[in-house]
DNA sequence: CCCTGATTCGC
DNA sequence: GCGAATCAGG
């Protein structure tokens, strides 16, 4: 397509309606917004009202140095930080008999080894609720940490901070 | 990721 | 003169 001067008058109307280069370059057929921005500055028309966003430019940009042989574009993208902290929510509470809760040093055989805080912050102790001898959680942790495949799809927040827990609490005693 | 205009430069 | 590629930013 070329810049007949039907289409360039139409060009200039558009652009001074306010319309945005890639609009243009559709209404007008043929040409790419790039095309269009290029007519546009070359015909000397490039501020306008102001339609879309003022966008204000360092002006002196190094610009860009038409590098067809050069390798990639390094830049990095802003990288967002791994893991600020565990911070468990005890979704299941830990009840205790005397009143304590149960401690890695009090935790029984047939305690509930169900994990629940942050070890790194102190405020970490087990279920501690009654377990079948030999069983490592009671009934309702069983249920959370043994899913069939099939109803794993979705975890809940409580299961996910459970394992949360758990990975804390190897990070700690290993 | 979508979009915007701005700029450079091979064609 | 043209416009793809690229940039910088909303």
């Amino acid at each position: 397509m070329a810049w007949t001067d039907e289409r360039v008058e139409e060009l200039k109307k558009l652009w001074a309606e306010g319309q945005s280069a890639s609009q243009i370059a559709k209404q007008l057929g043929g040409v790419t917004r790039n095309a269009v921005i290029g007519k546009v500055h070359r015909l000397g028309l490039s501020g306008r009202a102001a339609p879309s966003r003022p966008a204000r430019r360092p002006a002196a940009t190094p610009a860009r140095t038409r590098a067809p042989s050069q390798p990639a574009k390094p830049r990095v993208t802003a990288r967002t930080e791994p893991a600020p902290a565990p911070k468990t929510k005890s979704l299941e509470p830990a009840p205790l008999p005397n009143g304590e809760f149960a401690t890695v040093l009090t935790l029984k055989d047939s305690m509930c080894k169900w994990p629940i805080g942050d070890p790194a912050t102190g405020d970490f102790r087990f279920c501690g609720r009654r377990s079948d001898p030999g069983a490592a959680y009671c009934e309702a942790h069983a249920q959370l940490a043994y899913q069939p495949q099939q109803k794993r799809r979705r975890r809940t927040s409580d299961a996910n901070a459970a394992l949360d827990a758990i990975a804390a609490t190897r990070r700690v005693n290993f």
